[in-house]
RNA sequence: GCUCCGUUCGUCUAGGGGUUAGGACUGCAGAUUUUCAUUCUGCCAACAGGGGUUCGAUUCCCCUACGGAGUACCA
């Protein structure tokens, strides 16, 4: 029988979640639906050292956010919980035991100076991998070297000790990457791990494979940043006698920084001046305890349709020419191989484009609540008709990149203009436009139709009569209505607007600019 | 240093022994628009270098260079 599909996303509460993590969860996500599988969320939270409080919400907020969704977790509970590892503490003893009585773990009670030593005495030695390993390991106290006698009594005695896999000196480990195929690894160029910390708790290395295997997960679906230590986890699923169930793994392409060299990290959020996380993030400074606050695409803006498919697409594409997926689109299209080997940037420009593509793609009724939202944002309460702002979304949605976009734009319909654009005016007022507008202003109020067209149907009138050519005044026109020089379609603004509001405004200008405008 | 991974336009990428090396973003130019934006059209722009293998290599192999990751009682 095949096995149903599970995969996990495994981050560690440490902070928040960067673009790069959530790439890794969407990509889990994905292969999850294609194959009809599980989704599990597991926390790897073994370092108490640091551990950051909210992380773990935030990383489960933005998940949410993202339209990824967990089948298993802590939230969600599941068969395997708890599917935090602080509170699985009791379960990974007996394996590193296991791993003891098998001959494939030891005992170590070297200090913390001891090792600092060794590695010391090693680099002054030009030993080109100084490490832990089964040469040195002959040098130092485990229960490899020490008389039986002495390790039960210091292990009686509650002498502080880790827990060390006795990697083999000579073998080759292999394991085969759903993404880069073959990977041949030295054992002699792996040093012996510590499996069980002096404080009780399993490293990652332990704690992440007997999770893994308990929890039956199928694929392991990660960062290229534990592609150098894969070949340590086969040995681990081989002494631990899970090798026939061992999941597949496949090493996803690292993130780089947009600028410079070197992966994408947290600390890159507010010195690049774009978000590096989905949602913003209230922290604390590593150093002076003072509280930061890191931008997230959420609050900037992004829609999470945009944002999951860019993300999608940075290190993975389905070999077509089509650029939008929606998520359900995506689960269709995706497969792990066509994930690529090489290292990604990040192109701020394209992130914003596609934003721009799903915003515009929106019905303009659903425009109209990030409309109405963003505008009680930038503090403009008045009472705004649904079929109005569904009007005004729609008229100046091909203008915004971002949902505040929106509001920007259309504050000009709420406020009336406080000045005037000098050069419009410098250039293009003087009496005779004055005169015609005030005259537009005039007959407006009374126009049977109010539409764009008819609008423009009224203004041709009054400027035949007063013999100006249309070029000559729209213009001023669009300045004495709304400030600005530039902005959406005057035609429909005015017919929004409404005649007498538009009438007034212009009649306001007209007061305002005439002294100086002979 | 050592181990592992990678290298196609500025960026994201397609492709693959014989192609005018394709698309998208950006940029530039033009058209449309009373304006800005949109939209449309066009243009600029790449196989890291050197050796093989081959009739032929950007594609396969090797080396070099460059980039990245790992090298903790962190994950």
């Amino acid at each position: 029988m095949e096995r149903e599909v599970r995969v996990r996303f495994a981050p560690s509460p440490t902070g928040p979640l960067h673009i790069g993590g959530v790439r890794t969860a969407l990509y889990n996500y994905l292969l999850a639906r294609k194959l009809g599988g599980k989704m599990l969320l597991r926390i790897e939270d073994t370092d108490q050292n640091r551990f950051v409080p909210g992380a773990e919400q935030y990383i489960m907020d933005s998940l949410r956010w993202c339209g990824i969704e967990i089948d298993e977790g802590p939230e969600q509970g599941g068969p395997h919980a708890p599917y935090r590892q602080s509170e699985r503490k009791p379960m990974y003893m007996q394996y590193a035991m296991q791993l003891i009585e098998a001959g494939h773990a030891y005992y170590a009670f070297d200090t913390p100076e001891e090792l600092d030593a060794m590695r010391a005495r090693l680099t002054a030695a030009k030993v080109t991998s100084p490490q832990y390993n089964s040469i040195t390991r002959t040098q130092m106290r485990n229960s490899l070297t020490l008389p039986e006698e002495e390790v039960k009594q210091l292990l009686e005695s509650g002498a502080p000790y880790v827990i060390r896999l006795k990697v083999p000196r000579k073998e080759e480990v292999r394991f085969n990457d759903l993404i880069r195929g073959w990977v041949v690894v030295h054992s002699s160029s792996i040093d012996d791990k510590v499996l069980m910390k002096s404080d009780g708790m399993p490293t990652y290395h332990l704690a992440n494979i007997v999770d893994d295997h308990l929890m039956e997960i199928t694929h392991v679906i990660r960062g290229e940043e534990w592609l150098p230590s894969a070949p340590l986890h086969v040995l681990l699923y081989r002494y631990l006698g899970w090798e026939s169930t061992m999941p597949q793994f496949a090493h996803l392409p690292l993130l780089l920084k947009p600028d410079g060299t070197g992966k994408l990290s947290k600390r890159d959020g507010d010195r690049l001046g774009f978000p590096v996380f989905p949602l913003e993030w209230h922290g604390k400074d590593a150093e002076t305890g003072e509280p930061t606050v890191s931008s997230g695409y959420r609050e900037s803006g992004y829609l999470p349709e945009a944002f999951i498919n860019f993300l999608a697409f940075l290190g993975w594409n389905p070999g077509t020419t089509q650029e939008i997926f929606s998520m359900p689109e995506l689960i269709e299209a995706f497969s792990i191989e066509r994930v690529s080997k090489s290292p990604a940037r990040f192109d701020q420009n394209k992130v914003r484009w596609y934003n721009e593509q799903y915003l515009r793609a929106k019905p303009d009724s659903e425009l109209a609540q990030y409309l109405v939202t963003s505008l009680h944002e930038q503090g403009i309460t008045a009472d705004l008709p649904a079929d109005k702002a569904a009007q005004i979304a729609g008229l100046v949605k091909e203008r915004a990149t971002f949902s505040a976009d929106l509001a920007r734009e259309a504050r000009l319909f709420f406020e009336r203009p406080t000045g005037y654009d000098e050069q419009v005016i410098s250039k293009k007022w003087n009496a005779q436009v004055a005169a015609a507008l005030g005259e537009f202003a005039q007959e407006l109020p009374a126009a049977a139709d109010t539409t764009p067209e008819g609008i423009k149907a009224l203004l041709t009138q009054v400027l035949e009569r007063q013999g100006i050519k249309i070029g000559q005044v729209l213009q001023a026109l669009r300045v004495a209505v709304t400030g600005a020089a530039a902005g959406p379609d005057l035609m429909a603004i005015m017919s929004i607007l409404g005649a007498e509001e538009t009438a007034e405004r212009i009649q306001a200008a007209v007061a305002a600019l005439t002294p100086q405008a002979s």
